[in-house]
DNA sequence: TATTGTTATACTCTATAACTATA
DNA sequence: TATAGTTATAGAGTATAACAATA
């Protein structure tokens, strides 16, 4: 008998914040103090579209302009991802991961895949099936979430 | 064939912080807005554990301990916890959700599950077991995590 | 001296409101 | 007027360092 909406509802709201944090410590610890999760998310995003928008960083991301305005300004300011003028519309961003930026994506992504795959290393094959596939069933129903209208008065 | 454990971190790194982006933006929305995920999951641990200490909150939500005082402080200035004293060890807390923290805590969580509901019910039961399964391994991976020594130099 | 918690300080994340520049 | 992005402001989340109170 397959489980409810509800009680799926109920694990994913005890399970996820739960990894969430873990992952989240993780990346703020000695091994990767580099990136937090949103800038590690926003790198690479950018490095996977190179030439992207603010706007389709911001969507991507589920965030509205202003706070990815100030995440990518931090990635900038700190050499990570450079911004470009677009050469149609003079308003529009073409923003780029530096090289320095593809090297600390790249250290940070290490770090925390060994932490993550020693975690992962511990649980029996059949765990790891059903972690696999559950993250490509989450990933279709919660990926076309994402943008909310910006409050122009 | 199973997943690699490196294979099964990537998926893990990926879809997580998308699921639980989702998440914390329904939590900000009109439809719930009295709590934020951190709140939610430390007003539900004392919910559970009457009378815990702060350390015990700390603990459980894989936090310094001046992180917890400052969340903690948040939901007793709202009326939502309440401190007592502990009979035999005057520097711990006794922490206990009052009636009106009881009562946003559940209006949350009902808002917040009908949301997730919703969201699943769109999933087959065949990709609803397969989540179910996933957290409860997930739980038995990541649930042993938390404290990091605290910095007494 | 060790433990429990708080205060001080600082940064990131995120939002809404108001604005600028370009189309 | 509509769109892309920035700036101003504010609150929450989180950490480390330093401290106070109690054991």
């Amino acid at each position: 008998m397959n489980p409810s909406p509800e009680e799926s509802a109920r694990e994913l709201l005890e399970v996820i914040p739960v990894v969430m944090r873990d992952i989240r410590s993780q990346m703020r610890s000695r091994r990767s103090p580099d990136l937090t999760v949103p800038q590690f998310r926003a790198l690479g995003f950018v490095d996977r579209n190179r030439g992207s928008s603010l706007s389709d960083v911001a969507y991507h991301m589920g965030l509205t302009l202003p706070s990815t305005s100030k995440l990518v300004d931090g990635l900038i300011s700190r050499g990570l991802m450079a911004r470009e003028e677009h050469p149609d519309d003079r308003r529009r961003l073409k923003l780029a991961v530096t090289r320095r930026g593809l090297s600390t994506l790249e250290t940070s992504r290490r770090a925390t895949l060994a932490y993550l795959s020693a975690k992962l290393g511990n649980a029996s094959g059949e765990q790891r099936e059903l972690i696999v596939g559950a993250m490509g069933a989450l990933r279709s129903i919660f990926s076309a979430t994402a943008y909310r209208e910006q409050g122009v008065k």
